[in-house]
DNA sequence: CCACTCATGTAAAAAGTTACATGATTCG
DNA sequence: CGAATCATGTAACTTTTTACATGAGTGG
C-alpha cells in the first residue's frame, strides 16, 4: 500500500464540482485550496491524461478562434466512485517535516538572536495569514451564499483561523520566554 | 536554489549535540523530534556517508565484542559552519498538503456522516496528542533540568500544545456547525 | 512595447519512503 | 523459543517539484 498519488483525488474532487480544463483546475486551487493543497502543471497535466486513460474522466477538446484550445474534463461514474471511496477512507498521516521547529529545536547551536528572528518572522506570517483569511471569509459569505459547498469551505477556512491564531499567540509567548531567559543569563 | 536535502541539516544538528551513530540519530529523533521531524534509515545512512565524504563529519568505527560495530560520527568545524548558515537562513515554505482539509473541502460530494467521522477522528487524535505532550513536558522538566537546550526544546513542545489545543477546539466547533446545518435541511 | 494572461505540455531531477537483507544477543 | 533490540545498509519505487518550451492576445 502506502504512497498513492493524492493529486488524482484532488483533481477528481475539483472536477466533481463541475467540468474544467487543467488550466482551470490550477486556477481554482490557487484561489481556493492554496493554503492547504497546491497543485502544479507538471503534476496536473500528466495525471489528467492518466485519469482519462483509466476511464475516470472524459475529455472534450474545445477550439476557440484566436485563443488556444481548451481540453475540458468531466468525471465519469467510475471516477465519482473512486473519489467517494477515498473521501470515506480515514486520512493517512503524512511524515512530519516542520523546518521552523527543527531550527528552533537546534536553536542553542546559534546565537539567540537567530531564534528570535525566526519567531518574529513567523509571528508576522501568522498575522498576515489571519488578515488573508478574514478577507476570504468576507468574500465567501457575500459571493458564495447559497452554494451547497459553502459550509464545507468555511470549515477549512476556520481551521486556518484557529491555527493561525494559536500559532501567533505561541510565537508571542515564545518570544517572551526567550527574552526572560536572556535576563537570567 | 530550492529543493535542498534538509535531512542533512537535521543530522548535522543532532550531531552538534554530541557524537552519535546512525542508529543513535534515528533513536533520538524517534524520541525527541518525531512530532515535527522524522528520519528513516534509508535516508540516514546514505546521507551520513555523503557528509563524511564532504568533510562535514568524521567517523570512528568502534568494534564491541558480541555486539555489532558502531560507526560513531562527529561534526567537524566545516560541518558546524554549514549548520549555522542553515540555522540562520529563514525557513522555506513547504508546499502545503493537508489531506484532511482536502477531504472536508470536498465534503459535499459524500454523505455528511463522512465529514463528521473525519472530524471525530481528528478530535480524538488531538486529544491524544495533548496527553502525549503533557507527558513529554513532565519528563523534560524532571529529567532534563539544567540542559542548556531545554528552553529550545520546550519551545517546540509548546508549539504542539498550542496547535493541538486550537485544532481540538476547531473540530468541536466544526462538529457543532455540521450538526446545525443538518437541522436546517 | 512590455508584461501578463490564457493554455498545454515535457524533461530532468531528486528527495524521501518503504521494504528487504543480515545477524547476533537479550529478555520474558 | 519467539520477539524485540542493536546495528548497518541497499534497492526499488514514486511522487512531486522546478524549469523550460511555445505562442497568441490583451491591457496599460
Amino acid at each position: 500500500m502506502s504512497k498513492v498519488n493524492k493529486s488524482q483525488f484532488a483533481i477528481l474532487g475539483i472536477l466533481g464540482l463541475g467540468p474544467h480544463s487543467g488550466y482551470d483546475i490550477k486556477k481554482l486551487t490557487d484561489l481556493s485550496t492554496r493554503h492547504f493543497w497546491a497543485e502544479n502543471y507538471g503534476n496536473l497535466y500528466p495525471t489528467l491524461k492518466r485519469l482519462e486513460q483509466e476511464g475516470l474522466v472524459t475529455v472534450e477538446r474545445r477550439a476557440r478562434d484566436g485563443k488556444p484550445d481548451r481540453k475540458v474534463y468531466t468525471v465519469t461514474g467510475a471516477g465519482r466512485e473512486v473519489l467517494r471511496d477515498w473521501l470515506e477512507a480515514p486520512t493517512e498521516a503524512a511524515p512530519p517535516r516542520n523546518e521552523l521547529l527543527l531550527k528552533l529545536f537546534l536553536g542553542r547551536q546559534a546565537p539567540p538572536e537567530v531564534s528570535r528572528a525566526h519567531l518574529e518572522r513567523f509571528y508576522a506570517e501568522q498575522d498576515e495569514l489571519i488578515a488573508t483569511y478574514e478577507g476570504i471569509e468576507r468574500w465567501l459569505e457575500t459571493e458564495q451564499v447559497g452554494d451547497p459547498n459553502l459550509p464545507y469551505w468555511l470549515l477549512t477556512l476556520s481551521y486556518g483561523r484557529f491555527q493561525a491564531d494559536a500559532l501567533r499567540r505561541w510565537s508571542e509567548h515564545s518570544l517572551e520566554l526567550l527574552g526572560q531567559k536572556e535576563n537570567h543569563e
